[in-house]
RNA sequence: GCGCCCGUAGCUCAAUGGAUAGAGCAUCGGCCUUCUAAGCCGGUGGUUGCAGGUUCGACCCCUGCCGGGCGCGCCA
């Protein structure tokens, strides 16, 4: 529908153009930015359907009054599109188009003959984006945190794919590194215990319950193999290893499968290690000046700068010449690459498989690593913006008003896996995205699970099985199904609920180019509202079989695009609550 | 000290540089013999942290403060 408009104001100023009304200076604008017109929906619902701008911003070089260039705009509409929409000059020159309820009613067969791709387009073909999402350590069981990187890349993936976008959902296993030591430390020690030993705790483990399982598991399979040695290892056994990591892998993927996210490839960090990648990669930054040896100060400010402050050379990547704050080690003190060093690798790897855009999706607490990914992957392809980091902010849960406490430390650990079998994936999908993704998200947990007004979830599913409730009672009382007569929607409560349907593909595509999958779940909130205030004032089911016909096909052309909404989010949508 | 995110109604948050800043919750008052009340209607509630600047126009962009969160070499 907007397109109309564009097409409308974009005529008219070619128009203008070529009978040299205008001053050059406007020719020159013109070319130099497409004009730089908006055409945008009104706050305000007396101020029409559409708004532009365009008479605002093209007054000044066409050296007119912009209410004069707005009257200019208007005569050189072409009238023959003009045809159900009206466009009036208003305020200091806004040029305002009112559609015509023929027009809007032309919608509801649009809806209901595009279905399910109703929404979608094709303004992301040719897009070949990788959403790397969650990527938990595979060092335990992911915690709510992590479900919301999970819902987030996820929708935000099917939001891409709506505007045509082809789509890859990518997780990286941190597989490599001084944690998987200590998972395989903390299993055999776990493992040693569970043989009835007093055993030495290494200093360094994780206290979760699930360690005992993987122990308990790994006897099941390798019976006393384990027995004798010591737990403090440095480098525990890669059979422990693997054992542990397929463990939490496999619990990891049946969380996210509950949630139905599936991913196309899961990347290990440590064939990075294995096959010379993170060389490669480090060759690569080298051959064009991006390495150096040195020295780093150290961070200023900070209590006691102390110890392991050792001043020795690093060699460094020279993230501040693409405006990181220092340059970054590569190497440990071992030798050994650091975690970024990988990471570069891992990027590198990625910008090199043909996508035309990356989107990784971090917790908010990773948010001082953005900068030296993105010099990294400018540094490596010359292309700057190429990855847009996502990052979530934290979730706090909350149970009777008070907070969850969440921490590893001290046990209270409140896992994905628990959240979701309280409250199950669409509430949890639904919430996480209620938020955008840079604020915090309060995730009450009995709110989550409780079937009440309040909880926003049922709210628009609710909404979603009126409208087949409704189809129900049609069969039931045994009534015609005759298409109607659509002239009859009339009303300003059925002309609205038009309207509102009329922006979900400027909502989806702004969602997903923006990758703000929260604008989806406030338009079906809106949406569900003005869908339940027109079904509590209006009846469908009338007499009348034109106007009972017209009002299904518009309760039908909602439900359409409710379930289109919620289905982008990967939330369901039931026919009966 | 530096970097990133944030500061909007009592609370939690929306608002692509546009016109009179919106929802939910809370609170107060109404609506079920009707297609699901898991719903609807109405009231109360604001100097968008502060001060400047940019422009026809700023919650949004720029600068400086104030307040909160996260992070800050050889953890990942």
């Amino acid at each position: 529908m907007r397109e109309i408009v564009i097409g409308l104001v974009t005529r008219a100023l070619e128009r203008l153009r070529g009978t040299g009304d205008l001053s050059e200076s406007l020719n020159e604008t013109f070319l130099q930015n497409n004009a730089g017109f908006k055409v945008e929906r009104p706050r305000e619902r007396t101020h029409g359907d559409f708004s532009t701008n365009a008479a605002l911003i093209l007054a000044r070089p066409a050296g007119m009054k912009p209410r004069d260039l707005a009257q200019h705009l208007l005569d050189a509409m072409p009238v023959e599109e003009l045809l159900g929409v009206r466009c009036e000059i208003a305020g200091p020159g806004f040029l305002n188009f009112h559609i015509a309820p023929e027009r809007l009613r032309a919608l509801i067969p649009e809806i209901l003959a595009r279905g399910r791709a109703y929404g979608r387009s094709r303004r992301g073909v040719g897009e070949r984006v990788l959403v790397e999402f969650v990527s938990a350590n595979p060092t335990g069981p992911m915690h709510v945190g992590h479900g919301r990187g999970a819902v987030t890349g996820d929708a935000i993936a099917r939001l891409l794919e709506a505007i045509g976008c082809t789509v890859e959902r990518e997780y990286y296993i941190n597989d490599a590194g001084a944690q998987i030591d200590v998972l395989g430390r903390s299993v055999l020690y776990r493992y040693q215990e569970s043989l009835g030993r007093t055993v030495v705790p290494p200093a360094d483990y994780y206290p979760g319950e699930y360690v005992i399982d993987i122990a308990r598991a790994m006897h099941a399979r390798d019976g006393e193999r384990w027995a004798s040695i010591p737990v403090d290892i440095p480098k525990p056994p890669v059979e422990v290893i693997d054992f542990a990591i397929d463990w939490v892998m496999r619990e990891i993927r049946t969380d996210l499968e509950s949630m139905d996210i599936h991913f196309d490839t899961w990347f290990s960090e440590r064939t990075l290690h294995a096959d010379g990648g993170i060389q490669r990669a480090l060759d690569h930054l080298a051959a064009n000046d991006w390495l150096h040896e040195g020295v780093l100060e150290p961070p200023k400010g900070r209590e006691p700068a102390t110890e392991e402050m050792d001043g020795r050379v690093h060699l460094l990547f020279r993230a501040t010449r693409l405006g990181d704050d220092s340059d970054r080690p590569l190497l440990k003190a071992d030798g050994s690459p650091t975690y970024f060093a990988a990471d570069i690798a891992y990027h590198y790897d990625k910008a090199q498989r043909g996508y035309t855009r990356l989107i990784d999706v971090w917790g908010a607490d990773h948010g001082g690593y953005v900068k030296r990914v993105q010099a990294a992957i400018e540094a490596m392809t010359g292309k700057k913006d190429f990855l847009d980091v996502v990052l979530t902010q934290m979730v706090n849960l909350t149970q009777g008003g008070k907070q969850v406490r969440m921490s590893k430390r001290a046990g209270t650990f409140v896992t994905l896996r628990e959240v979701l079998d309280e409250t199950g994936s669409d509430a949890v999908r639904f919430w996480f995205l209620g938020r955008s993704s840079g604020a915090g998200v309060d995730f009450d947990l009995d709110l989550a699970k409780s079937r009440s007004n309040d909880n926003p979830v049922y709210y628009v599913q609710y909404a979603h099985a009126r409208v087949h409730a409704v189809q129900v009672k049609l069969k039931e009382r045994e009534l015609e199904d005759l298409p109607g007569d659509l002239e009859l929607l009339t009303a300003e409560e059925e002309l609205n609920l038009i309207r509102m349907l009329g922006q979900y593909p400027e909502v989806v595509e702004g969602a997903a180019l923006s990758h703000e999958p929260h604008r989806v779940t406030y338009y079906l909130s809106e949406l569900a509202a003005i869908f339940h205030g027109y079904y509590n004032q209006y009846r469908i089911l009338e007499e009348d079989p034109a106007l009972r016909g017209a009002r299904l096909s518009l309760l039908r052309a909602t439900g359409q695009v409710i379930a289109n909404g919620l289905n982008v989010l990967g939330v369901n949508a039931p026919v009966s609550m």
